[in-house]
DNA sequence: GCCATTGTATAGTGGTTGCTACAGAATATC
DNA sequence: GATATTCTGTAGCAACCACTATACAATGGC
């Protein structure tokens, strides 16, 4: 557990094949998207090793030499969630030099990721390891830790915006920074509950009222 | 899992004990209160029955002939949950004249609520049965229209604001409903993960930017 | 061909889950 | 006291959990 995520997180597994013994009998980045698959729809405890076997098309022992274990193998993929489906919006969010239209676009895209594309959906990094028994406080944490990671995703960017003078100096960065933090985790929820992405992004429309009036 | 509540839910449980056999060797209300904690901390299902009993001070078939099964015995904390302390908040909001100051007032108080008593916190019926394994749907879906049931609360105290000539008529309620039902569920998230109170109501002083303009 | 190495399939491990059978204890009615 | 009724404690149920021991299959190097 305290070990590191060798293996496809450093290269970009487009190697061949150099190692000697028996080969692979499946492809491990597309087992890796069905096993999110999984987690997505159930959450990480709820998901049982026989359901994300079925789902990737392997049995335990092939799993276990793959991922590790099933908090490694959770962890491996909310990272690849993470990546596929938010990096984009986060990098046009970085791009945007208006921070208002900026992070107006990016919960606009938000709503789009939340509903897409399974049913019931909402984000992996929010719902999934949410509640958890005790002998998973490790997996708990470290997805808490994500979270706290899009707090200061916002506050960056609303600095920014303050350095461009586009925001009031006065502009409390940490606070608004936890209020959009609140506002995705929430659009989260609804999405879990069925929400549909029009309404979704009724929701993510509003969130721009929550900046400083545009001084202009 | 089709029948009633019975029991507690109908009479104020301060009855002498009309009943004939061997009285029950427990206070129901109390242990109730004590299965709420196990809830609150844990979530739905990773509160197991062994944990709850421990708490409640009683035996798996003491807990069975009490309140039927975990499913409905958590469906009861719920409910007592939501009344004890939500209840108040809700009634206050409803009281104030002003849509403004009653919302500002209501998510001051949630963040109150959600910090207290227990570490961590956060909202019950917003956390406890997110993500639930499929033979758990019933409690899944009687939560959400739970959390349905506080959209619809914040749509009235809308609707009565512009009613009343404190927000304008083009007020999307649906809308602006659920983007203060996300921010009361995002902050419960917040909760959970451990933000102090003083962070957690500056986040609630942030929510009146969202309603539209006071006219005057 | 032979060995070392690695992956796979079968079949299970011990442990935990929600729940209950059973026998005994405590009450009301008679 | 006898009986019916209800609750409680012990002990254990079948089902599921994450995980793995073992034997076999498939490759590279020789």
């Amino acid at each position: 557990m305290t070990s590191s995520m060798n293996e496809s997180s450093a290269a970009p597994s487009t190697i061949p094949r150099p190692i000697k013994g028996r080969p692979r009998g499946f492809d491990r980045d597309e087992a890796l998207a069905q096993a999110l698959d999984v987690f997505w729809q159930r959450g990480y405890e709820p998901a049982s090793v026989v359901e994300l076997c079925t789902a990737m098309g392997i049995n335990p022992p092939s799993l276990y030499a793959a991922f590790g274990n099933k908090a490694k193998l959770f962890l491996e993929a909310v990272n690849f969630y993470d990546r596929k489906y938010w990096d984009a919006a986060r990098v046009a969010m970085g791009q945007e030099p208006d921070v208002y239209r900026g992070i107006e676009a990016f919960f606009k895209e938000a709503a789009a990721i939340l509903v897409s594309p399974l049913a019931p959906c909402g984000c992996l990094v929010v719902l999934a390891a949410i509640n958890v028994s005790p002998n998973s406080t490790e997996v708990y944490e470290a997805i808490r830790s994500m979270r706290r990671a899009g707090k200061t995703f916002f506050a960056q960017r609303l600095r920014r915006g303050v350095e461009d003078g586009q925001l009031p100096r006065s502009t409390d960065i940490d606070s608004l920074a936890s209020t959009l933090k609140a506002m995705l985790e929430g659009m989260s929820i609804q999405a879990r509950d069925g929400l549909a992405q029009a309404e979704l992004a009724g929701i993510a429309a509003n969130v721009v009222k929550l900046l400083p009036a545009q001084s202009t």
